[in-house]
This record gives C-alpha cells, structure tokens and sequence, in this order.
DNA sequence: GCACAATTGTAACATATGTTACTCAAGATA
DNA sequence: TATCTTGAGTAACATATGTTACAATTGTGC
C-alpha cells in the first residue's frame, strides 16, 4: 500500500490526514488485491461489508433490468471509494454491477475496522461523510437528468462537460438508450450545427 | 422541543440516545420554527448550511426545470432530516424545493453546531451516516426505476408499496409524467386486470 | 493489400409518452 | 336547486425513443 500513499494522501477520503498516520490506519485493516480486466468487483446484490478503495486502474458500475437493458451509472478512476452509500445503509445490498475496464489494485477494509479508524480520525470521519454527501448530490442530479430531461438535453450536457467519450455503443449505455437513438440525436445535433464529428470525435460548438 | 422529545427519540436520528443527551444536544444550537400551510421552506438553489429536522406536519420535495415540468422526488412526514445529503457536500446547493403541505415544525441547526454535537455523541454521528446512507440507496433505487423501467413497471411497483395514494395528478407528478398518460396506463392495467378501481382508490389484485 | 471485426450511419416501422381539448361525475357553495 | 370547481376519463394527434436490419466506414492482423 505504500505504494499508492501519494496519491491516496492527495484523494478527497483521506484529504488533510498525514502519510503516517494513513499508513498506521490502513495497516490496521486494510488489503489489497489486484485484478484482472474485465473481472468482476461487485455484483448487484451483494452485501456490502467492507470499504473498498480503487488505487490503481478504471472501473464501471452498471445496472441491469429484467429485460437486459443496462445504464452505466458511474465510472471510476484514480483513488476513489466505490459503493460509499452501502456500506452504512440500513439495506446493505448493493444494486450495481462493478466491473474492471482495466487491471485494477483495490483496497479492502472491512466494515467494522473502517468504523473504527473513524472514531479514531476526525479527519477521516470528516471526508467520508463529505464523499458519501456528494455521492448523494451527484445520483439526485442524475434523477433530475432522467426525469426531467430528454436524450438531447441529457447528451449536451454531457459533451460540454466530458472532452473524451467512449464509443456510440457506451455512451448510449450512459443514457440508458438505445444505440440508433443516440446517432439519430448525434445527427440532429449536427444538423442543427451544434456539435461537429472529426474523426469519430464528438467536438460540441 | 420538549413536546417532541418521545418522537425524536423513536427517530432515525436520534435512536438509542437519552432524552435528557437529545435535549442537551439540541438546546446547544437547536431553534424549532413553525410554518404554515402551503409554504416554502427551502428553495431550489438555496444554500444548505442548516440541519433541518421536521417534528410535526407534512412536506413536499419537488424538482422543476426550465419548462415547468414537474417530479416530486420525495415526501417528508413525521421525524425526519430534511435534505440531509447536501449540509456536508462539496456543493450545498439545494437541488430541490420543499414546500409544506400541512402546518409544520421545523428544527434548524447550524452546521457547525451540529458537527460539535456529533464530535461529542458517537451514536449521533453513526445515526446520521446511516440516514445519509438510506438517502443513497433510495437515490439509486430512483435512479434505477426512472432509467429502466417504463411507466407501467413503475406505477406497479408504487402501488404494490403505497395503500394511500394522492389524486392522478399528484401521482403523475412522483413519476414526472402527463396526467393523462398516467390515467392511459391505468386503463390498461385496469383492462389487463391487475388492478380495481372502487370509488377512485386503486386497488391492486 | 486483403480479410475480418468493430464501429458508425441510417431507414422503416413499433411503442411509449406528451399535448390539447373536451366530456362527465362528485362535491362544494351560493 | 343552480352553479361552480375539481378530479377523472378519454380521444386525436404529435413527439421521443425502441427495434430490427442492413449498409458504409474504419481499424486490425496477417
């Protein structure tokens, strides 16, 4: 773990909290371990008894109706807290599907030691309940962008504020629409002379 | 705040703390305000800098955009936090409305206040995370419902859930849909026969 | 350069939901 | 009782998105 104490100091979870004494706490309780691509961190479903800290790789948590249509809810990268919202929930099953989109090493603390390291840290306490607030911040807007919003609105908002994307097939998956509807709304946006496509890239005027 | 003080101890909140600590805790900072009916007590956009616990009445959290339309995203009744996501976010602009529906009483806390009180109560502290927590998952839950499920799955699942329900524009309103498309899917499940209809209550079989 | 796979573009038609406008029934009120 | 208001039911048409199938383009390995 000593490996990633830069970046973890530098990550908003342990923000403020000196090198030693995030070493001290993670050496309490904490593993790592390392996965492969396209390996399964979590299934939806599972029950959420340990803190689990991506250090090294990208991630994508995905949910999945009946029927197989799938929204990819969030995506992970640098050090980040996956799943911060199950952990104390009165209903600890998780509803996401975590998926590695590249090797990955994850930091595992299991419940009651992080609970622990809390009372142990202000600090500490501190930045998870700001992690575990903006989380929260973050999935209302995402009831607002769907409830409220069409697919042209939605994918705007999204290009103004994501230089990259992945392919027409993913970012459907984000929108949680199907591929042909999302070109259909890429070429309105053309037509409309809002967005220009180079080279595949979606570049918004 | 004393009146209240058998209903703040059942509460999520302050579950498993003693009414003389509940009383001290909230006498450090708290201020109980009443409002009336069909008032405003917190506006979209507003800056979250207050706990707000509701003692008595009943509310509406809502979320609008540019062109009026509507979802109620959650009800408030009985003892519950208020918005409970965005005193310790990153960002504490209030996303939502919340209006009350019937006289109200409101207890504030400064967010500073109430981060001594919970430096000075571990219970308290472990309460909140876990409210905030369930704040999550029912998040996750809309955004989940809202993304994959179309309005007949919905409107199922909210009745399986729900005895009471409000008047068809109300609940047009929880899925963030056209009243008479609302009224259309209750036809059909009326026709499919999974739900009765006997002086304006809806039944499910 | 060729064969193959993956991505993108698109058309035709299907379904879900929105919009508007009207009718009807039940209660409230003068 | 007559009128008014509110909520519910509904029809006709508009729009957004889904489904399927295929063609065009680009990337990749040989």
């Amino acid at each position: 773990m000593e490996r990633y104490i830069d970046k973890l100091q530098d990550s908003s979870l342990f923000n403020e909290i000196d090198k030693d004494e995030i070493l001290r706490l993670l050496n309490e309780g904490g593993k790592i371990t390392k996965y492969p691509s396209k390996d399964f961190v979590i299934f939806e479903g599972d029950i959420c008894n340990k803190l689990l800290i991506l250090c090294d790789g990208k991630l994508k948590g995905t949910m999945t109706n009946s029927e197989g249509k799938q929204i990819i809810i969030e995506e992970f990268e640098g050090i980040e807290i996956l799943a911060p919202a199950f952990l104390f929930a009165t209903n600890n099953r998780i509803p996401v599907t975590i998926e590695t989109l590249s090797e990955c090493e994850i930091i595992s603390i299991p419940k009651n030691k992080f609970s622990l390291m809390m009372n142990q840290n202000e600090t500490l306490m501190s930045n998870f309940l700001n992690d575990l607030s903006n989380k929260c911040v973050l999935l209302t807007e995402k009831v607002r962008d769907f409830a409220l919003k069409n697919l042209k609105e939605r994918l705007i908002y999204y290009l103004k504020n994501h230089q990259d994307h992945p392919n027409q097939k993913e970012l459907a998956d984000r929108f949680a629409v199907a591929r042909p509807s999302l070109n259909r709304v890429l070429r309105e946006l053309k037509d409309e002379n809002i967005i220009e496509v180079i080279n595949g890239k979606i570049q918004i005027k």
